[in-house]
DNA sequence: AAGAACTTTCAATTATTTCTGAAACATATG
DNA sequence: CATATGTTTCAGAAATAATTGAAAGTTCTT
């Protein structure tokens, strides 16, 4: 990547937008519990029309080979980026899925089963604990319980339908129906 | 507390439960980004049934009085508790929103507020960079971003309509839609 | 106006998370 | 099998974020 010179009151250049790209990806995902790299990473790749090798990730974001490593592996978990391997390269080449619906699913899909159903398991306990009806302590705690058990199933059984609807469907009647 | 001797495998009593809540939603709300304590004092007054105040919420969550003070705060601002005051009472008591519908909107809009209309403001400056359409590389930013522009614009008129939804509409319509 | 009761602030400390870099590991090639 | 090329691991370092606690601030009471 050039490095550019272009007064200040120019439109930034391609590099520098992407570079703002890859930092606004960046400190939102920190806002939302997701590790900074991770989101850059990503951004990088999703900005990027050919595949990048661990080298170009690493060149690019000034990173460690052993973050850019478990980095990307995590990506990979996350469904969000394919390995390309190319005949007579030893390294691996890195996309990233560019259907920002397919996206949007791989990422409900990963928290959804990371946080969401490990709390419903937690909460179904709780939730059930016996106790004397007529206890005002118990009572707030057991409604309470119940309530936000309802919430989790209203969001999980919702959150589960987004990741199986149809691109047509979503675009032409989900968002019509709604916005 | 009262006096217990019951063997580990009987049902935790109630203080034991009040306690597994309040880790398991400080636990969760760390994987969104949001502060441990913050959660944490969130779900005791969650399942309080009376107003606490500073002194008790120190007390229970063995927490300092500053960190108390800014946490009780911050909940204010999210509308998630209410002060209460008493006649002739220096201190101020808190008591949690239960209603947990409510309680979702206020975190759909605290949300919504410091994070996706912050995004957007920046989506909106980064896609709109002028640049050769035949080139390659100009094309993956801006098709990019306008993908990502397209589904913030999406999830925030989504939100939106979520957090002004009647509490009858929600459960009787919407639920049953999808569910 | 001085004291009592309570709250807020913030610099310093502590805890947690993330990142680095070098060594170990894997795999292809001469 | 020795070397070259590339990847993974993980203990310690560095960066970030959360928390404390004591001093300053506020408000009520007499």
């Amino acid at each position: 990547m050039t490095f550019d010179d272009t007064p200040a009151t120019s439109p930034p250049s391609l590099a520098e937008a992407k570079a703002q790209f890859i930092h606004l990806w960046g400190v939102s995902a920190t806002s939302w519990g997701v590790s900074k790299t991770l989101a850059q990473v990503h951004a990088l790749l999703l900005v990027s029309p050919k595949a990048l090798s661990t080298e170009d990730i690493m060149a690019q974001l000034t990173i460690s080979r052993g973050n850019a490593s478990m980095t990307v592996r995590e990506l990979l978990d996350w469904g969000l980026i394919y390995k390309e391997l190319r005949l007579g390269e030893r390294r691996e080449f890195f996309v990233a899925e560019k259907d920002m619906l397919q996206v949007t699913r791989c990422i409900i899909r990963a928290r959804k089963r990371r946080e969401l159903d490990q709390m419903k398991r937690s909460l179904d306990q709780l939730a059930n604990l016996p106790g004397d009806a007529a206890d005002v302590e118990y009572q707030a705690f057991h409604s309470t319980l119940t309530d936000i058990q309802q919430l989790a199933t209203a969001s999980d059984k919702l959150l589960t339908k987004l990741m199986q609807v149809e691109r047509s469907w979503f675009w032409d009647k989900f968002l019509k129906l709604f916005l």
